[in-house]
DNA sequence: GTCTATATGTGGATAGAC
DNA sequence: GTCTATCCACATATAGAC
């Protein structure tokens, strides 16, 4: 039983220490940039030597596998917050929640939705939460009517179009984030369960 | 006069190696990666040393930029290609030429619309080229009668992200570029001349 | 213009002592 | 688990031979 008791403090500090790592990942990466930051760096902002953090994580791509997994819960968490009855509502929120979380920071946004890391796929652990993320955004969309892969692609499309023009033209800006309700509109009123289509 | 010649000539060849090195780069960086690709590679692909290329580009990064001129040239060649009088019908062929342009070619995207390459800005001349681009694509949509910032703002933002799914979640499908007809009718009732509001 | 030779500084990563 | 020592790959730069 003793035995036991140790290993579980040794494991409870071993976590820790690696979560204070991941944390300082992500201040390095934002300020150095994500592919830019050196883990010599890494492990003078956690107090260590660059050598000893490969105790914690196998390697770089290791440590981004965790991060990537870390974003995607957070945003699952987001999505999870959203308590609106009405879907229409729902989605927008969601689709608000989703855009404001891709602005909100530039590396988290590169790591999960663009190749920016030569060389970098996540495990397939880490990529299950990424299919949880999209299940919970299809699962809005159907709700309102829009349903099959082609209006959820068109969804994936919008909402994520704006996040990428966003950042990669004004990062920080409103420009694009300030179209979400409108287009909104255009998408149900599109894909939307009353849906009329109006070309001849 | 036989002393201008000879500059000619030189000149020539000088242009002509630096198509040629521009030319492997372009190959070198789609198969390793577009900041991947070692400078050695790149020398021994066109049979120099590494070395040798900085008589014609003195860095990587002005390498880079010469690229990024070169991508978006060849993007404003094929929107000039495009003759059609129906503004309509000339607004979606363009839309089309640019999501087949960005998905043709995934490290050429990365350079040109995306932020891949840590530190890379590119040159007010380069920029003046990308600049001509949009410049090309509000024409087009002014032309469908949408008018106004947003309007612009929201067919980047569909376009884009049409563009942007298609590259980061399945790189040389077809899955998102198939549904841009539909999108764009979808844009045109909304944000077309003979936009009628639906919601009260 | 291209080469050899050489040097500095940056990175990720490993082996082995303690 | 953390360290020292070490290695390899890369970008960048300079000097001088041909």
């Amino acid at each position: 039983m003793s035995v036991s008791v140790v290993r579980d403090r040794r494991a409870e500090r071993f976590a820790a220490t690696r979560r204070e790592i991941l944390d300082a990942a992500w201040a390095l990466a934002r300020s150095q940039g994500l592919v830019l930051f050196a883990m010599r760096d890494l492990g003078a902002s956690v107090g260590m030597r660059a050598q000893s953090l490969y105790a914690y994580f196998p390697s770089k791509n290791a440590m981004y596998d965790a991060m990537f997994a870390d974003a995607n819960r957070e945003l699952l968490v987001r999505f999870a917050a959203i308590e609106i009855a009405d879907p229409v509502a729902a989605l927008r929120a969601h689709g608000r929640a989703f855009v404001e979380f891709c602005v909100q920071d530039h590396v988290r946004y590169q790591l999960l939705f663009q190749r920016t890391i030569p060389g970098f796929e996540p495990s397939p652990e880490s990529y299950a939460v990424a299919v949880e993320v999209l299940a919970d955004a299809r699962a809005r969309v159907v709700a309102c009517g829009a349903r099959g892969a082609r209006a959820f692609d068109a969804w994936t499309a919008l909402t994520g179009g704006l996040a990428a023009q966003q950042n990669a033209n004004e990062p920080a800006g409103r420009r694009w984030v300030r179209l979400l309700d409108e287009l909104v509109d255009m998408y149900l009123a599109h894909f939307g369960k009353d849906f009329v289509r109006r070309r001849p």
